[in-house]
DNA sequence: TCAAAAGTGTTAAGTTTACACCCATGA
DNA sequence: TCATGGGTGTAAACTTAACACTTTTGA
């Protein structure tokens, strides 16, 4: 305990972890990203992408880092859902987690990654057994993810770039979990001047063809701020 | 580093602590409990409620043990703002911090201890500089417990058991930083079930006399869950 | 008698919801 | 020619916002 203030030395020191929700949109469902547990204990249990915080590193730091590491993903939008600290929730050690989730455009997910890490993607409403606590990381993350979504244009950052005005409605579907009407959706979303009607089409869902839009995040930053859906 | 598992062991530990943004209400404005720091470094300087969370102690019950200790209050309102993590964010050793905000009744401070802990409520327009990082995560604090207070009813967390409707107006302006009109806040309130009038005037503030309410915790829960303001 | 806070309704504006048909195209 | 998804407008219901005067009472 050599060089702590002379009052913190009376504390124990604990392991701090980060575990992130990875979600991903894919054809009308939230996907959430899990691996399996690489050492022990519980080796092999399905969990949330986590790692130990590093000495000397932020530890929003360290979300990113093993975010791009198991992803691919260096600029992913992430924020902290909060701290989970009860003193048994590892069964290992003493383990404080910060939690975090992470929206991805699935089509940015490094497939091949998947195999180094046993990852995959499951379904946000039917998740197997987690390990620890992370059934109730999830969930807290995923109403955090929600009212995030309805407060701000973070929705965006779980499709690409160009997207149709099904593909936006789907996923507006998907996060608040109750269907939207077609015309007011569209009526609505035509008011916002950051979603942005571009000159193409696209082919692969109609044969007429579906306008693409794109979300303009220099002109949400200025005029921004609509309450969603 | 004994008795942890071997993937644990390459890792560093970290001080954790709990601050607590500790909120009360007075005549129109809302207030910040900060007290001086009593140990090394910046012995002196004012800081948010907090202290190191005990091995073997979940961190949740860390923040409630040291705001019984501070306030004298056991069971109040608390939630949880995030996570402090930064590498330098303590200048005496690597602490990650949870914070949480509390909403408490100022009527049941009890004043008898800001002798002790030399504490002092200071406006949360207005906090003088504080310790490290305190300022980042009061500002955090308030602006979740603004976003809570809107969503759900723990506003009156910060009032008495008894108030009075312009009580409760000047609480709501304090919160959300406007003006409400008097008709059209009164209506509103009118309507939930869960603000109940009682029988008693309260004529400390007007000759007339104002009708008293109080809140309903059962029927908010049974029927709850209205907007604010 | 007046200052100070309590209490009370109506109307206009804006927002949200419900709802049904035609269009373009490839198979 | 038909099945599929793309695209469009209007009216009713509801919510929010604006606004001014009377009441009670102690000083």
């Amino acid at each position: 305990m050599m060089g702590y203030p002379s009052h913190y030395k009376k504390y124990p020191r604990f392991f701090v972890a980060v575990d992130s929700v990875v979600l991903g949109f894919d054809r009308g469902e939230l996907y959430v990203l899990i691996a399996r547990r690489s050492y022990s204990p519980e080796k092999g249990s399905w969990a949330l992408i986590g790692e130990f915080v590093r000495g000397g590193e932020n530890v929003s730091d360290a979300a990113h880092r093993i975010l791009k590491e198991i992803t691919g993903i260096s600029d992913l939008f992430m924020r902290q859902v909060g701290a989970f600290g009860d003193a048994d929730r590892d069964s290992g050690a003493r383990v404080v987690t910060v939690a975090y989730y992470a929206l991805i455009n699935r089509k940015d997910y490094d497939e091949s990654l998947s195999g180094k890490y046993s990852a995959r993607w499951v379904r946000i409403s039917e998740p197997p057994p987690l390990v620890f606590d992370h059934g109730k990381i999830l969930a807290a993350a995923v109403r955090k993810m929600r009212c995030d979504a309805a407060a701000s244009a973070s929705a965006f950052n779980l499709l690409p770039k160009e997207f149709t005005l099904a593909n936006l409605k789907k996923l507006f579907e998907a996060i608040f979990g109750r269907t939207l009407d077609k015309r007011n959706f569209r009526k609505k979303i035509a008011e916002l001047p950051y979603i942005r009607a571009l000159d193409k089409k696209d082919y692969t869902e109609s044969k007429r063809g579906a306008m693409l839009y794109t979300f303009d995040k220099k002109l949400y930053e200025k005029y921004g701020k609509a309450k969603f859906p």
